[in-house]
DNA sequence: TGTACATCAGTGAACGCGCGTTCACTGATGTAC
DNA sequence: TGTACATCAGTGAACGCGCGTTCACTGATGTAC
């Protein structure tokens, strides 16, 4: 029995035609800059990465800041769904909350590259990528809800201000984990258990 | 009356021999980093900004990372003095605890890319430069004793613990405005306002 | 069902570029006598 | 004080490299008839 030529799946398809190399030149960048660094990702390692010529990604991609912030706004979806992960099943508003800060800085430990990338100074200005600002602003909309949450009574300004000082606390945990300024531990269980210590310290949640 | 051709101050020779180059080329540096960012600081770039030759910095730096290293140190002693400046005068150990956190969002705020160079993955293991391990080490410990202060009775570990949430908090306050996710104003007077309203929310500076 | 053809998604060679670094050199400076 | 000479701190040309991007191309696929 011959193996069909034509695939049904294309994904599975290793001829000519990718298939889907839009999705894998996403997934191949992520390999490569977990590997690399921001500073060693090349459009052409990405491409050698995929298995592909060197020219292919243009089929798929602008140039190579599309790439990135393809790659960067996958990084988003990640960062919400890991959030919406560790806060999920909470019963308070604190806990829940202390959830949201948990699922974000573990999210920058298993992808410090990645975080790095999403935060980097390639998009602080990213007009041209629409996504990319709708998928963060999601990750941020999380947080404020969350502080919000926690305050019931609380003015606007008030409500601004934790939500300021929360993401500021969780970010900077985050960014000191990755840049290896705090030892956290080596598992995701030491940096739960870390988040919870460091959130705590916030009124916010209690 | 003709100048004369030997100056008896070297830093204003502009003949053959600069003088202070070395000098010279951490400031250029410094400048292009803040014009250029990161990824735009070339080695070529840095000697053309001090009208030197392409060559010239290798007989001062050994390399390229030796030269970023120097630069990235003057930052953590800029930053340093900037924590000293914000937090002289304060009359107790939390007003003393937030001037700390001013001045570190305050040197963030006005030299973001030096600031991101500081923190970014080039010298995440540093061992090779050990003025700058030093020259971080004191900016922490500036912010460890401050913390230790506000808290005279605790544990090593609840002051490691506050310690650990005051810098990730006044840290990624830093990350986000200089990311330009958060907007914290314009002026170095907003920037501080600012810093005060977010250094409220933990406990250790009341 | 078979065929002609348009379109899609690859290839590989080539472009120009700026980079880090090295080299042999040379002008300027400092010092021993 | 003047001179010979070692040393220092520059120069400019050159190296090889990997990069982003473009181009003419070609193999594979889908569709109209």
């Amino acid at each position: 029995m011959r193996m069909a030529t034509k695939q049904k799946n294309p994904s599975k398809s290793a001829g000519y035609h990718h298939g889907d190399l839009k999705r894998e030149l996403v997934t191949a960048g992520r390999r490569l800059l977990e590997k690399s660094g921001v500073e060693g990702l090349s459009l052409r390692g990405v491409a050698r990465e995929a298995g592909v010529s060197q020219a292919a990604p243009y089929h798929h991609f602008e140039d190579k800041d599309a790439l990135l912030a393809a790659i960067a706004a996958e990084g988003f979806a990640g960062l919400s769904s890991e959030m919406a992960k560790w806060s999920a099943g909470a019963d308070t508003a604190g806990a829940h909350m202390g959830g949201l800060g948990a699922g974000y800085i573990v999210f920058a430990f298993e992808n410090p590259e990645l975080f790095r990338l999403m935060h980097g100074p390639r998009f602080a200005v990213a007009d041209r990528y629409d996504d990319l600002l709708t998928v963060a602003a999601d990750s941020f909309n999380m947080l404020r809800d969350g502080v919000a949450a926690c305050r019931p009574g609380a003015s606007e300004k008030e409500i601004e201000i934790a939500c300021q000082a929360a993401w500021s606390l969780v970010h900077g945990a985050s960014m000191l984990i990755v840049d290896r300024r705090i030892d956290a531990g080596t598992t995701v269980d030491d940096i739960v258990t870390f988040a919870n210590q460091i959130t705590k310290q916030l009124p916010v949640s209690g």
